[in-house]
DNA sequence: ACCGCGGCCTGGCGGC
DNA sequence: TGCCGCCAGGCCGCGG
């Protein structure tokens, strides 16, 4: 569900509530949630202090000190496609895990899928995972030539992580539509000033969303104070099939590419 | 080595 | 009302 802006705005909206702060304990209401965790979470988790939390594309960590023979490992929180972090009490039927933290800051995951988890491991895990396109060390020459090496449709590869973190299936249609490209090109088909220009898009488009708090389509995807992004009302792609579109007005086209919609003006994207 | 597909889940919606 | 199929913002592992 949430893309790298929606979990960007978690990251900020945490930052100041729990670095800083200590596990009291841990409560792991669904073992999902925890899948693959070598030990009790609560275990590894008490009296460890929050000392930074992080992003690259989708995933977000908690830095750790404190203790222990566990120096190198990190809390990841990854989303899913419905996961929440929200501060304070709630009483939804999908907390799947509740953290007591120091200063009686309370923090629950939510969850209703259960795709999205919370894991303490190395950093190491995410190795894989490609350059964060807001990162001011992020290579966009590099990023569209990796890109352009893909045999698959530009839509399917803008979705692989390894390339660049972060862009999913919302974030791919749009960039795709302010490029002017279609989602059907094959990558490696394309000009490096097309790729260019299509990280371009990808990038000014997540930080306007960014900027509006992200995209919110109903209550699955919230801050965490519980409020919605507004996002949603720029979209110009995402979503719109049989619509006008924004530029030309002709009808948006939806086709469905490795089991996931996309959304295109056949007319003016190329 | 690459890529596409199925699987992992719950729940809302529309059609019959 | 209920059942069924489809849809949903992600990711990983397998097999061709």
């Amino acid at each position: 569900m949430p893309e790298l802006p929606e979990v960007e705005v978690v990251r900020r909206g945490l930052e100041p509530y729990i670095v800083g702060h200590t596990f009291d304990s841990v409560e792991v209401l669904h073992p999902r949630a925890n899948r693959g965790q070598d030990a009790p979470l609560d275990a590894i988790l008490r009296n460890r202090l929050v000392s930074g939390i992080e992003r690259r594309g989708k995933y977000l960590w908690c830095q750790l000190d404190g203790n222990t023979d566990r120096e190198d490992d990190v809390l990841f929180v990854h989303l899913g496609m419905s996961g929440q972090l929200r501060i304070g009490h709630t009483d939804s039927k999908h907390v799947r895990i509740r953290a007591h933290l120091s200063d009686g800051v309370d923090l629950s995951f939510i969850d209703q899928r259960t795709f999205g988890y919370w894991l303490v491991a190395p950093l190491a895990k995410i190795d894989h995972i490609g350059q964060d396109p807001l990162s001011p060390a992020f290579d966009i020459v590099a990023a569209a030539r990796k890109l352009r090496t893909k045999r698959t449709h530009v839509k399917t590869a803008l979705l692989d992580q390894t390339i660049a973190s972060g862009i999913g299936n919302i974030y791919a249609d749009e960039a795709l539509w302010r490029a002017k490209v279609s989602p059907l090109r094959k990558a490696n088909k394309l000009l490096q000033r097309e790729a260019i220009a299509i990280y371009e898009a990808a990038v000014e488009v997540m930080t306007e969303a960014l900027a509006q708090g992200g995209t919110s389509f109903d209550a699955l995807y919230v801050n965490v104070n519980g409020e919605s992004g507004y996002f949603s009302r720029s979209l110009h792609a995402y979503g719109r099939a049989d619509e006008p579109c924004d530029r030309c007005g002709t009808a948006l086209n939806r086709v469905v590419l490795n089991a996931r919609s996309s959304h295109f003006c056949p007319q003016c994207q190329r």
